[in-house]
DNA sequence: CTGAAAGCGCTTACAG
DNA sequence: CTGAAAGCGCTTACAG
């Protein structure tokens, strides 16, 4: 390995001065530099992370992504997350890498301490989030892509699940549903914080619109939507419409509706939300779906991050953005004669 | 933060000697170690493992999954491999990470120099893989999930692509299918080692049953596979059994075909390769397919990492496993009278 | 603008 | 069984 000492010698200077270069910290004379860097260049030198990082006291340049729900196929969209994220953090200079621990905060405890990462962005927020405590109980930096139930003083950027819930059921109720039922993940003891203002947004606004409230939890996986699918009509009849978010579910929901003889959209109308084109094409009929803007949400996540390593003291980052709205083949006016509820 | 010298203080003995209980790595007098756990117990300590990597040259205990292809979602399968290897990598005291980078030697060999990982696990490996001489050159200890055209000397764990091709078309054949077409991916440029492997071994199982060899390419996505659906038995007619190797495709594959008449299995049956529950579920008919064995790959390909880690001198351990037949909906016996191949 | 030196937190021959 | 000391590769006040 080529240390800063080869360096040194060869360049006739002090391993100072190298530092100096390599890192810009201080000015450095045009001719002393060049030759600094010539040697650099001759020996390979690469400077040493570990050694650096332990010197300035544990700075790495390197950001972990903790992504707790792996036991589930990663969608699309986290995957674009993870990509956005990805990017902004080689732009600036860092590193990020994806680290999977479960969802406690003494994985969380432990990471922290090793001193390994900078800071953490962390996907899959809860309402209430015990890596949160754990991350502040250890003072790293960090920030979410998502948020608890009180983000005060935390960066973050989520998507406007509230805004993007009236939308769906808004432009399901400008053709003429009030029937539309709700359908999200089911994960027991687990809060997941999108889901729970989601669904706190679709009571309201069925509510406005003279509808009644349903709301159904299935499994996120294929096979749980095709059984909520084929049975759905059957345990909620006069329903037309359904907003969805539940993107591992939603193309099995369209397969049980098929087998149940339900045609989509001229009987019943989906929404999607949060969702990707991929996961949409995967559907038949082709969802019309609310996109996540997951890349920039990857992005600006980083940023918050940044925003916290190097400026504690500034108020943190916090951001929502609101899902594009993507027509495609599964939304249609009301049925005729459906639209009066005529009671529970 | 809490160092070995704090420790040391307070149980009145040297750091070395906290670092000799810390580390097991020299026996202590039962009451000095005593003094000692009892001093790092109230003290909070945790072993810094910045410090600890430099002093012993590097060794940082984590391990890093590369993963090029983070255009596309993560199938099933992908993530399958990354829980294994993660719970494998955790059993033996190490951490795994997801290291996002390219595919090129460059970023290989940077990630490489910075000596925060013991060594790196490769997946999708391509038959000539710039990686691999990278990290030779590097002197990192590498493995691979899959394997380079010659992968003499270098530790791998694979799927044996031949051997699960030939099951393929053996039980389409056994069905009376001789006409079987083999879809696979298409990324230009890219040589993916268990593409070309698959594609030969087709090429030979489908002359020995007396059919033609039809292979096509289509992007990973299920639109492209609803585009292929759509025309795949105009392009090809006569075809009465699909072998695929694209489960991005597969689900887009059969809703094409629907659109196009096609009544999958009775005019044409699919048997899909290295694929998930997931996907299958996703599928309308549900696919028949042959299951990756995800976990274990992960599993074992940690292994054969940490064998090269540890034990630099033996020879490397390679193992291929086969894939697992899982019946479904989409195979059936051939249409009456489609036998016969009535020449090109 | 440059250098000598201390120090980051730990490990490990070497002595005893 | 235990300790004093050198060293891992780098950064950064402090002098000059």
């Amino acid at each position: 390995m080529v240390t800063m000492r080869d360096v040194a010698q060869r360049a006739g200077v002090s391993v100072a001065t190298v530092s100096f270069v390599v890192n810009g910290s201080k000015p450095v004379r045009d001719e002393t530099r060049e030759r600094v860097e010539e040697a650099m260049l001759a020996l390979g030198f690469h400077r040493n992370p570990l050694g650096a990082a332990l010197a300035r006291r544990g700075h790495t340049r390197i950001i972990a992504m903790l992504y707790p729900a792996l036991e589930r196929p990663l969608t699309p969209t986290a995957v674009a997350f993870f990509t956005g994220a990805s990017r902004r953090a080689r732009e600036q200079g860092y590193d990020l890498v994806m680290w999977p621990i479960g969802n406690d905060a003494e994985q969380v405890a432990v990471l922290a301490r090793t001193g390994l990462v900078d800071g953490v962005l962390l996907m899959e927020v809860q309402l209430e989030d015990p890596r949160v405590d754990a991350l502040r109980t250890a003072g790293v930096p960090f920030a979410m892509i998502g948020r608890t139930a009180e983000p005060e003083g935390i960066g973050y950027v989520d998507i406007d699940f509230a805004a993007t819930t009236r939308d769906a059921v808004a432009r399901l109720h400008a053709l003429g549903h009030t029937r539309i039922a709700f359908v999200a993940g089911s994960e027991p003891g687990y809060q997941h914080a999108a889901r729970t203002r989601a669904e706190s947004a679709y009571r309201t606004a069925v509510t406005e619109i003279g509808g009644p409230a349903t709301v159904i939890r299935v499994d996120e996986s294929p096979a749980a939507g095709r059984a909520l699918g084929e049975r759905i009509l059957t345990d909620h009849p006069g329903t037309t419409g359904v907003v969805i978010l539940n993107e591992h579910a939603a193309a099995g929901l369209l397969i049980g509706l098929a087998h149940a003889g339900t045609s989509v959209p001229r009987d019943l109308s989906v929404v999607s939300m949060s969702t990707s084109a991929y996961m949409a094409e995967m559907a038949e009929p082709r969802l019309t779906y609310l996109r996540a803007p997951g890349a920039e949400l990857g992005e600006w996540g980083v940023d918050a991050l940044l925003e916290r390593i190097l400026s504690p003291d500034h108020a943190p980052r916090q951001r929502l953005l609101a899902c594009e709205y993507v027509a495609g083949d599964t939304l249609a006016p009301a049925p005729a004669g459906a639209g009066a509820w005529a009671g529970a």
